[in-house]
Parts: structure tokens; sequence; C-alpha cells
DNA sequence: TATGAATGAGACTTCATTCAT
DNA sequence: AATGAATGAAGTCTCATTCAT
């Protein structure tokens, strides 16, 4: 007889986890001990190795940003009608996360992620893979604004999507470095070069993009 | 009584650093003991100690990027000028350094140098630093270009080159991650990017831009 | 109130130790965790501990043979009449029990127990004792012989017996080593053994000893 | 520049194992921890890895009785005039050996050895080595008996010869059980049994084997 | 009686750094 | 300047045992 749940169960994990984020976000994964960790999450030592196998298995979980990667998927799935409010909600979103000074911490571990994924196969797998999804996701956004017309019909979405997904890394990069987002700066540079790749994004719904762009970052 | 001379030293001290650069690009920063770093340069535990004082010591050094910022630099103020030619040659340098095979331990260093620099404030000031020289001199440029015309007069040089910075670290990344850089894949869009923030770019060199962007990336 | 009976607790207690005797054969006493009996015994964590106080319990219920010493007295004892016939049942039970394959356990966990019992003295007590009331019932077995004449008369009945004594440990200690028992090797020699310390063996009933040692081992 | 030589380093290397040997004795492979060896060695946790790899590595070391197999051997393979006084100078070390109390850690040693030989490969591999060696020099000594005529036509050196070696490893557990050896319990069984397997043992020399036997044991 | 999650002391091992030679 | 053996603090992980349910 199960007297925990498989609930309860993964909300003890969750605690754990949210504490070696904490310390990771602080002190960085090779300076987090796992007497840190245990410290911080109020289990013991020998607790904490019944919700994971070793230290690595931590760090596997955190570096690993699918939950990120399906909001925006999510967003971008979820204005089917308009590429250009697709574009813009991309653009929002990420925008808002970047300016969300509770997310720091996630930041701050992504980028320790993005430098393990080079020496773990597992990891970098699921980095490349969340990177895939996003991207195929943008580049089907893009297709479908230009077969409505939308798009300028020489861009190349999977070249577009993949410059912006570098750009989104890049951007997540500084901001964690300088420690906050400073939207303003950006905001404008971003419209004027997406508009340059895709077109004016303005002809029907107008003004749409700046304006989400405006209020969103 | 000064046995070696500096340059001797100097030597030396190169010799362990790229000894410790292959190191950490095969196996992290964490991973990496100071007996391997040993090992694979030639030298003596001891001797190491005589060259660095520390593990961080030679961290720190091979963090810093500092030689590829003063080649963006250089290469920039090289084209005095006309910006657009300034600006293709950046894209030029960056593209070509990003496709040479024989950097990939620099660039898998220096992502695990970002992840240093979240923790140790030494690193991710001299990151900072390096990052907002880069920047300045290409805003520096973009003014150039906007006071000759040859940029629109609205963008904001601080935000786009801010934006090129996040660019090229975020394509770093993917080039790290993917182990190699697809230049066709992305130049056409980064080129119709830059056109849409700054302007036309082929008014009077016309064609300049694009053709170095075709050779070099 | 006693919802079960004391057989039915003696019957797990034997599940549960059937289960060690299989780890600790397989894996040593010190290479076996608890988990690893529990898991092999079907019971729990907490219900192993209703049976034995302590891992070492276990150690000594199994490092203690008095089973395999009280069947070897019981086949002594039973040969009342003849002390040649007495002891060649003897060497028959123990050649049997050793090219008995399905006791490879017991044989690996005993030895074990023998190492044991050089730092825990209620276990070395226990196999003392065994030994001895053996080597003591071998001893009377001889005495009788010499009475009766069978025996030579100057063989020193507590020496043969303690000499037998280790030849046994020796054999089993080899048994469990090579993973089997060569009986055609030795049979001969220690018949000739015996016969050389305690005298023809072969005048009255003669061909007895050198009959059941054939079909025996 | 080999500052230390290869002496000092196996001298340093003794040293480990020497004390290890006394823990060992104490309290049994394991119930000895890596801190008690260095402590008792007086050596520092970092230089004890400098010269064994793993713990293991040190049972390893001490379950293999190499050394005592080699006096054997030597001892038998030095009498190479008479088989009689071969076999005399055998039990006559075999027996001076028991009686040492100065051994006394050895034995208790080594028959913790022979429980970790049944599930460490390597280990088992080095004790069989060494008692085939052993058994199979008995063997070629009374083959030579045999062809002189001074051993028993029909005997059969192998089987003699394992069942010696039987009866050596059950003498060493019994005097390790007992804390000492009682030659005079066993000399004269032991005298009688080979002579009933090999002969009369006191034809041409006579007195040999008896006198040596007496002193020796 | 039975369960199995929780505990925490302590085991083994690593590794950055020192220092006598 | 160069060496490499020595150090010992600290890290990861295990496991016998307990106890609330």
């Amino acid at each position: 007889m199960a007297r925990f749940t498989e609930v309860q169960k993964e909300g003890r994990r969750q605690q754990i986890l949210a504490a070696a984020l904490r310390c990771f976000a602080r002190n960085g994964f090779h300076n987090t001990t796992i007497t840190d960790v245990v410290r911080e999450s109020g289990v013991s030592q020998g607790t904490f190795y019944l919700y994971f196998e070793t230290k690595d298995d931590v760090i596997a979980a955190l570096a690993d940003d699918r939950s990120q990667s399906d909001a925006l998927i999510n967003a971008i799935a979820g204005a089917e009608t308009d590429p250009v409010i697709g574009l813009t909600i991309l653009f929002d979103l990420h925008g808002s996360t970047l300016g969300d000074a509770q997310r720091a911490d996630e930041r701050r571990v992504a980028i320790q992620g993005w430098a393990e994924a080079l020496r773990s196969e597992p990891i970098r797998e699921r980095l490349l893979a969340n990177t895939a999804r996003v991207q195929h996701e943008i580049a089907r956004l893009i297709e479908r604004g230009q077969q409505t017309g939308r798009f300028k019909a020489d861009a190349e979405p999977q070249g577009v999507a993949r410059t912006l997904m570098a750009l989104f890394r890049g951007l997540t990069l500084l901001t964690a470095w300088e420690g906050g987002f400073d939207a303003v700066l950006t905001a404008k540079s971003i419209e004027d070069m997406v508009r340059g790749a895709l077109g004016p994004l303005t002809a029907p719904g107008d003004a749409d993009l700046a304006a989400h762009q405006e209020e969103g970052q």
C-alpha cells in the first residue's frame, strides 16, 4: 500500500529542485554541495538520494528548460489566426519573461546548463531538442505568414527562426549578466530588424506589433 | 637574477594555457583537475604554480575573450572610411570565426566562461567590459553612418549595437552546441534584419554588404 | 495477543534467512545490504526488523553451522555398534555433502562465518563449540574402536579427531573455491591416511570402509 | 629526476601494508576504515591513495599469501636429494609457522582473504594459483619418492598433495580461532596419516621424519 | 503485524595546494 | 627555476536503523 501518493512524492521532488535552483543560481552548479541543497531544502542528506540518483541528476533536471519552451510554443500555437499577432505574442512573452525579476534564478541556472550541455550528452540533447521545437514552431508561423502574403516571400523561415533563437539566447545571457533587462533599449531595434527580414508587418492589422512591443517589453 | 627572460616565461605560460584550453574544452572547468592540465601541458605540478596562483586564475585567463574583442574592434576601426564596409567586415569576421573549426575549443571554453561570470565578479566585469567595448564601437560606427546619411536617422545606435551583441553571443552558443556553423542558413536573415534596422545599406556602394556576406560567412 | 503462531513466525524468519543466505553467498556479508536481503526475501524493510534486531544477528544465525554439526554427530551416534562403520558413515556424509551442489551457498557462507568468527566473540564461541562437539564425538568413536581392538592402541584419539576436523574444514574451503568437489581425487588418499593413523581398518568387516568410500564420495 | 627511489617508495608501501595488516587482523577487513589504516601507519589520507588505488587493493595485496607459498616451495625445492627429508622439512616449516605467535596477524588476515576470494575473482585466482603451485610441488616430491622406491607406488601424488593442502588450510584456521597451535596434539596423527598414505617412511634414513617432526612442531 | 519513507553518521575518495629537495 | 610527493579538508554517496501510519 502506497502510503505516499505520487503527488506527494512529486511535491517532495519539486521542493528539492526549488532549493537546488536557488543554490545553483547563487553559487553555480559546481560550487554548490549536496549539503547546501539539503540544508536549503530542509530534507535530510539521505532523503535527497531517495529522489535523485546523483548530483548530476539534479543538474540535468534544472538544465532542461522544457517548461519554458513549452510556454513559448503554446503561446505561438494559440495565435492560430494571424502570424503577425503570433510573432507579437512571441516577442511579448520573451520580453516579459526577461523583464521578470522573479525568474532571474532560472536564467542564471539556464546559462550554466548551456555550459553543462557541452560535456553532458543527455543535457545537450534535451537543450537542442527544445531549441529545435521552438525554432520549428516559429518557422511554421513565418511560413503561414508568407502564404497569406503578410511576410516577404523571399524570407527563409528556418533561417529567420534560427536567428531569432540565437537572439533570444543572447538576450537571456546579457540579462543574466547585467541583472535586468532594458526593454526600451532593444525593443525598437528588434522590431525594425524583424520588419527588415519579414516585411512591413503593418499592412492590415497595422500597429499590432508595435503596440504589443511597447506595452509588453 | 632572472635566468629566464620575460619572453620565455610568457611562452611557458601560454603553453600551460593552451593545454588548459584543450582540457577545459573537453571536460569543462570543473571536471578538469590541475593534474589533467599538468599532464596535458607536460610541466610538473609544482611548475604550474610558478605561473598561476590558483586554478581560478587559469579559468579567469581563459574566460576572458579580450583578444577576440580586440580583433573585432580593430577590424571595425580599420574601416574608418565607410560604415557600411565596417559593418560588412564585422559580420565577415564573426562569420568566418564561427566557421573556423580550429576555434571550436575556444568557443566551448568561452561559453563556460559565461557561466563562470555569474559567480565570479572579476570574470563578469571583464566579460561585460569587453562586451561594452565592442558594443560601443559598433554604436559609433552606426552613428557615423547616420551622420553621412547611409543609415536610417531614427535607428538607436546603442540599441542596435546591443542587439547585435546578443545575436553574436547566441550564434556562438548554437555553433558550439551543434559543432559547426551553417553560414548559409543565417546569412540572408541577418543581412535582412540589419537592413531593416539601419536602412537599405545598398544606396551608394550598393552590393558591398551582400558581396561580403556571401563570400565571408 | 499473538495473532500469528510461533510456527508462522518461525516460517517468516526462515524465509528471510534463506534469502540472506543467497545474498551472502553471492556477494559476501559486507557487500550485501539489508535492502538486498529485503528485496530477495519479499518482505519489507520494516518487517525485517521485526524478526532480527540487527544485521549482525543474521550473520551470526547463518555463520553457525549447528545443524550440520548435529547431522554429523547424529550420524556417528547412530552407528553405535561398529566404530569402523561409524567412521565410514562420517566420511560418507562429509563427502556427499561436499559433493552436493545444492549446498554450495551454505559452504560459501560458512567460510565467511569463519572469518567473522575472528572478530565476533559470540560467533567464534559457537563455531568452536560445534567443532569441539564433533571432534569429541569422533574421538569417542576412536576410543571405542581402540577398546574393541579395531584401531591401533597407540593412536591419539583427540589428535586424530582434531586432524580430521582440520581436514574437513580445508576440504570445504577448496570445494567452495573451486566450485565443486573431486571425490575421486582425494578419496583414496584420505582412506590411506586414516588407515595409517588408526590401523588396517579391514580385519573383521574388511571392505566396509572402502566400499562406503567409493559409493559415497 | 626521481627524488625518491623505487626502494623508498616500496618501503612506504610496506609501511602502509603492515599497518593495514594490524588493523585487519584486529577488526577484519570490513570493520577497518581507511582512516584506521592511515592513523595506524602514520601517513596522511592523501598519501594512502598515492600507493593504493582503492581499499580493495590493500585487501587484495594482503589476501595474497604468495610469500608464504614461495617459502614452502623453496623449502621443498631445497631438499632435492631425499623426498622423505623434503616432506619432513615441509611439515617442519608449516608446523613452526603455525607455532609462531608473531604470525598470528597474518593468519587472521589470510582467513579473511579466503572469504574475500569467494567474491573477488582476482583474489580467488591468486589464492588458487598459490595453492596449485604448492600442491604441484608436493606432488612432484611424492613422484620422485615413488621413483626411488621410498613411497608406495600406488599412492596418488596429486590426491595426497591436495589432501595435505586442505589439511594445512584447516590447521591454519583452527590455529587462528584458538589463538595458538598445539603441535604435540596433531604431530603424531599427521605423521601416522602420511605414513599410511605414502608408506613406512622409515626404511633407509629411518628416524628422519620422526626426528624432524618432534623438534620442529 | 506490516510498511517504507526518512534519517544522519560516516565511509571512501578526490584534488587544489604546499614545500623540501 | 623545477620537481613531485605529501597533505587534509571537503565532497559525494551509502546504508543500518527508526518510526509514523
